[in-house]
DNA sequence: TTGGATCTGTCAAACGTTTGGCTTATGCAA
DNA sequence: TTGCATAAGCCAAACGTTTGACAGATCCAA
């Protein structure tokens, strides 16, 4: 059987191997192999040649392909955190629209670690991979997303927009979904309101923020802020949040929104050590509105994003990008919706003071 | 600046560039660069071969390379599920380890679909991959892994197991997890079991129902079975199954075992609909530990399974492998810990009969 | 001065494709 | 017969590395 050359073990039949068994030039079985192709080979040939290779298991060499033709067919996907319930879907995107046009997705995850993705870049750039979808961009990345550029790259950004720097993109409309939980609480009779932040370098979190501080602003109604440093909204992170904004002084807010689920899952319990309960005490919006939110008592309202969409509309982005270069494709942003479950209900009572911790 | 050639528009340097500019022959240049290989430059050479190449923005191209040297220091991550909150630590884990020894791991995601898995491989294959670990095995996947083996490709199985087939793999030990949820619930008192299993054409469900049978065996108690058809423990399948046993006629069991948190919520939910409170009525035992089964109610007693660490294992017995290939290394198994939450107690009496629903 | 060693660095042949150019073979008109 | 167009397939040059073979240079001993 063919494959004279080992790689490390491992016998590959090439096209010369087929070439000497079908009795013709090796060129000519590239060229009968490759069906888009001129056709410089007649259809017995063609035929001939096909069928002596697959009997023969001949895999075509993409490192040499690679090589000669300059692009690899790989476009390489860039996470953040896999273990976010929120990504998977995106990517599942992503990848089934790639594959719709030949292109594999090489999926590679940063680890929120900004050493780790210019690493990751510098080994996708040697790679020589055809483009770069990027969901996991914060604010601090833009130099490197430059430099990318730079190198002539496709770059699209997914989920994650970075403001500031003029790239094609395909994200959620978080200023809408920042102002649908606002609009929810403030229509329940909600006059005093507050936001458990996610990390202010992500934009997503950024935008929802200010998507809900002014819709409460243009609703005359009061906000009480409270801040966030913490990298990530963990469930940790929501219960230190909620104590922060339970033992402030002065106005207490009845309507809370957590930028993500399992922040508003710690919140939760946070609240129910003060003796509050949910949703009689205090209204609570999440967002990503996870599998789990029906789950947990109460049923959590939360805000749902298209997430397989968004994948595959970032993926078409990039192909037209591929297929036609030219000025970068206008973003696009992608539209939230609320979903209404049992955390959010009317305010107790007008007389916003009534129950009051220590200290 | 350098780059005489363009790839798809973007200009690459290449060693000729640099040869050119430092003013020595290119296969200096590649020496110069390597590090791990035996000098035949001066040291002079090399700083300044490296200064110049640094300036120039240098990036070797691994195409050409892996060409060239046979292998392309990547490592293929098969993932059933990018979804499946499990996964994300193992492939963290193995993405580290092999890190550490230059390998890149290349993530692609089967959507536990057999002809999906068949496409990626074929890409893989290719793409000559140095090696694959596979995290998404099924039992019936055993002929095309057989075939990756006859390509003389290092394969080491993660977490899924196949018998029958003699592969390295690092797995979970889930006999002993499903033995410790059993013996668990027995030592509380419960006297009739059943499990919620998971889909019996995935091994370590398999192996983890025949570990809860084996030990409810021994111990002379009685497990009322269920059936499982469905794909993927997901929360309906349990609310399924859940209701199917309370609809049974006969002894119903006091203590369940999910073989998914998943499952066991909706069989929470299920229970709940059907009078039955937990744990005062029946227990409940889940799978995984994932971080909700804290803020459920009542909190989930679960299976925690090491991770990350079995991905570092994995892609150490792989690196094994790869740096002396022998007789193939005896698989790994590791121990789960048995998390106690709330969801499990006492049975309500020895009368097992109280609560009778119609039909 | 000659004859090795040793140390640096150049030369050129791969690796497996792709692809423009070239050679036949065939058909057809003059 | 010659002339010419077209089709089918062969030839060989890339693509950017890696690496064995080889060539000067320098040094030291005889």
């Amino acid at each position: 059987m063919g494959g004279r050359n080992a790689r490390r073990g491992r016998t590959t039949v090439t096209l010369e191997d087929v070439a000497r068994v079908a009795g013709v030039h090796y060129s000519t079985v590239s060229r009968a192999l490759d069906p888009a192709r001129v056709r410089r080979v007649s259809v017995d040939t063609r035929k001939h040649v096909q069928a002596v290779a697959t009997k023969m298991g001949y895999q075509p060499d993409m490192v040499a392909s690679g090589l000669k033709r300059g692009r690899t067919r790989t476009v390489a996907v860039i996470a953040g955190d896999l273990g976010n319930p929120n990504i998977a879907p995106v990517l599942r995107g992503i990848a089934n629209e790639l594959e719709k046009v030949g292109l594999m997705s090489l999926i590679s995850e940063t680890q929120d670690d900004s050493a780790r993705l210019q690493r990751v870049l510098n080994h996708l750039i040697r790679r020589r991979v055809d483009a770069i979808i990027m969901t996991a961009a914060r604010l601090s990345d833009a130099a490197k997303l430059r430099w990318i550029r730079r190198q002539g790259i496709p770059l699209v950004l997914a989920v994650q927009n970075v403001p500031g720097i003029r790239l094609p993109a395909c994200t959620n409309d978080d200023h809408l979904g920042g102002a649908l939980a606002a609009k929810h609480l403030l229509s329940l009779g909600h006059r005093c309101l507050a936001q458990l932040r996610g990390p202010m370098d992500i934009n997503s979190c950024f935008v929802r923020a200010q998507g809900f501080t002014t819709t409460v602003a243009a609703a005359g109604a009061a906000e009480v802020v409270v801040r966030s440093t913490a990298p990530t909204g963990s469930i940790d992170e929501g219960a230190l949040l909620m104590r922060e904004l339970l033992d402030k002084k002065g106005a207490r807010p009845t309507g809370i929104f957590a930028h993500h689920d399992l922040m508003a899952f710690g919140a939760l319990t946070a609240a129910e050590e003060h003796g509050l309960t949910c949703p009689k005490d205090l209204s609570m919006v999440g967002y990503h509105n996870l599998p789990h939110d029906d789950r947990i008592v109460p049923p959590l309202t939360s805000i749902l994003q298209p997430r397989e969409e968004l994948g595959r509309i970032a993926a078409q982005i990039l192909i037209g990008m591929l297929d036609s270069p030219g000025p970068p494709p206008t973003p696009r942003r992608m539209a939230p919706t609320l979903v209404v479950r049992k955390s959010t209900g009317p305010p107790p009572d007008r007389s916003v003071e009534t129950v009051r911790k220590s200290n």
